[in-house]
RNA sequence: GCGCCCGUAGCUCAACCGGAUAGAGCACCGGCCUUCUAAGCCGGCGGUUGUGGGUUCGAGUCCCGCCGGGCGCGCCA
């Protein structure tokens, strides 16, 4: 409907301009958006404010001009103007009616679009490496990510989701210490306990999966313990292989699963580090000083150059990973996400420069990266330090155990990335009013719950005579209902455009509340059979919405609570 | 010191490429269960959008300066 009304405008401008009331080369970017308040009609465009200067008369003025210029539309009912020069759309009923039928015509697909074009997106997200449980701040780095790669699903990209991790640096050789020093008996505190070791149980756990001998597998690979306690080398692919396997089945516990798992090991074993290297001197952005190759990243907008080699000859970690991002080109992903917590945000300015420097064709704004802000986690009104090293944390799986999934992913989900987000445990976990997740499911549980009470009282839902006799809905909420309803495919398009995926939650709530309104002000099962139908129509189109709506959450929708 | 993000009701947060009277939830006050689940609905209270300027028909939104909070500023990852 927004691109048809865009459309209409268009029509009128270019009237105006045959009609010489607008220059010839009048345009301007104006919007069509959602009216605030009913009274404001349905939808609303600034076109008049916007060219009123080139149009030499005021807005509203202008805005009698192209109403006046409208093509004619029978799904709009009135046409007014308000305020400053805003013209404001009322829909006709019809409109209303054609996107129920359309609700029940497509069903699961009803919001999504084509936009995508079959294209491929490359989503990255959580790329924890594996020294430890995921937290927290991982669940909402899998939370965001996760829903973002849905959104785009949604929006006909063909969606790859992608988990980058280090197996082989500095931080798995202490992972590879600490679980040797564990094997052997030591604890922390302990004389010989080493300095930069991880001290949670977790460690103990892998060191005596170590000394038992056990087998693990892991995004494809079975790894065996040798038990042996000098074996470092062992040692370290056994860890990582423990904490994978855990990791992942933490992951999958909380509804997400990747289709690449992407090691760094990897572009160091096929040579892609070396290759990235000499790209970068053969397109003369490098220099050697101080013993050290470096990249001159302010090129491109950068603070300062980077190190690329360092002087004992290994490269800075920022290498592999633009050797990583240049393999997500090459391997076609015209969109690449990459999510990672605002912590990393330095690091960006040096791998764009990266790419850039490649001199290959990637655009300025490949890839696109969303950050998200600290999760400060409250317990009984108090807050849960994080802290790997000590030990004590919250982990994912404790959430999810505690709070369930589902509510765990709408908390995580529901506020911008941007922002900091203070997680409450006991807020989650109620299973009260309080609880936002539980609002919406109920929603979709009261339409199931309706349908029962209709069998019950031995009555059918004609969905046909439904769809035929939508004209009989005409109170306020249900006209509420049904612009609720309207606004989903918009929302989609929007998260997706804007990588916002808490919009899709904001919206759920409303559209909840829209109907559990109505819900209070009609009862469903009337006598009357056609009020009936339609009636039961509506609200079955608001329950597919509704689970539409989830599913992009990845929460579940149930049919009863 | 420099860079990025944030600052909106008592609390947690929205506000669709700058739009009309800044909205929800929680908390608080008051109504509504002999009627499809009250995990619900309706009403009320609550704001100088941190602050001072600027841009324009119009600013929570854009620009500049302050104040406050977070994160980052390594030949660490």
């Amino acid at each position: 409907m927004k691109d048809s009304l865009h459309q209409l405008v268009l029509q009128a401008i270019a009237s105006l301009r045959e009609q010489a009331l607008l220059p010839a080369d009048a345009e301007a970017p104006f919007v069509i958006e959602r009216t605030r308040s009913a009274e404001h009609g349905d939808f609303a465009t600034n076109a008049a404010l916007l060219l009123a200067k080139a149009a030499r008369t005021n807005p509203r003025a202008l805005a009698q001009a192209l109403v006046a210029a409208l093509p004619q539309n029978p799904q709009i009912a009135k046409v007014e103007i308000a305020g400053p020069g805003f013209i404001n759309f009322f829909l006709a009923p019809a409109a209303d009616h054609a996107l129920v039928r359309r609700i029940h015509a497509q069903g699961d697909a009803f919001g999504r679009n084509a936009s995508g074009g079959g294209k491929t997106a490359g989503v990255e997200f959580v790329s924890a490496n594996p020294t430890g449980p995921l937290h927290v701040g991982h669940g909402r780095a899998a939370a965001i990510g996760d829903c973002i790669a849905r959104v785009l699903d949604a929006n006909g990209w063909n969606v790859k989701r992608e988990f980058y991790y280090n197996d082989a640096g500095v931080q798995i050789g202490n992972l590879a210490l600490s679980v040797q020093a564990r094997a052997r008996g030591l604890k922390p505190g302990d004389a010989q306990w080493p300095a930069d070791a991880y001290n949670g149980d977790y460690i103990a756990d892998v060191a005596q999966a170590y000394r038992d001998g056990a087998h693990v597998e892991a995004d494809g690979t079975v790894i065996v313990a040798a038990r042996d306690t000098d074996d470092l080398d062992a040692i370290r692919r056994f860890a990582v292989a423990f904490l994978r396997r855990e990791q992942n089945a933490d992951l999958a516990a909380f509804g997400v699963r990747f289709d690449v798992y992407f090691l760094e090991s990897s572009l160091y074993a096929e040579g892609k580090v070396d290759d990235t290297v000499r790209e970068l001197v053969g397109h003369g952005h490098t220099y050697e000083e101080g013993g050290a190759l470096w990249l001159r990243t302010t090129d491109f907008g950068d603070d300062k150059d980077r190190v690329m080699r360092k002087s004992d000859g290994t490269y800075t970690y920022f290498v592999p990973d633009v050797a990583y991002h240049y393999s997500k080109w090459t391997r076609g992903y015209l969109r690449a996400i990459t999510e990672l917590g605002s912590d990393h945000h330095g690091s960006l300015a040096r791998v764009k420069a990266g790419l850039q420097a490649l001199d290959c064709g990637i655009p300025n704004d490949w890839p696109e990266y969303v950050l998200h802000q600290m999760v400060t986690v409250m317990r009984g009104g108090e807050e849960v330090k994080l802290s790997k090293r000590a030990g004590s944390y919250v982990t994912l799986r404790d959430l999810v155990d505690e709070v369930g999934r589902d509510a765990t992913r709408y908390f995580l989900i529901a506020r911008k990335a941007d922002s900091q987000l203070v997680f409450d445990i006991d807020l989650a976990r109620s299973q009260s009013n309080d609880n936002p997740v539980y609002y919406i499911q109920y929603a979709h549980a009261r339409v199931c719950s309706v349908l029962r009470q209709l069998d019950e009282r031995g009555l059918q839902w004609d969905r046909d005579d439904g769809l035929a006799q939508l004209a009989r809905l005409d109170n306020e909420h249900e006209a509420a209902l049904m612009t609720e309803l309207a606004r989903y495919p918009e929302i989609v398009d929007s998260a997706a455009r804007t990588l916002e995926p808490h919009l899709i939650a904001q919206y759920l709530r409303e559209l909840a509340n829209a109907l559990h309104a109505y819900y209070h002000a009609h009862p469903f099962i009337v006598d009357d059979a056609a009020l009936r139908n339609a009636r039961l129509a509506l609200i079955v189109a608001a329950r597919q919405v509704l689970r539409n709506g989830l599913d992009l959450l990845g929460v579940s929708a149930p049919e009863s609570m």
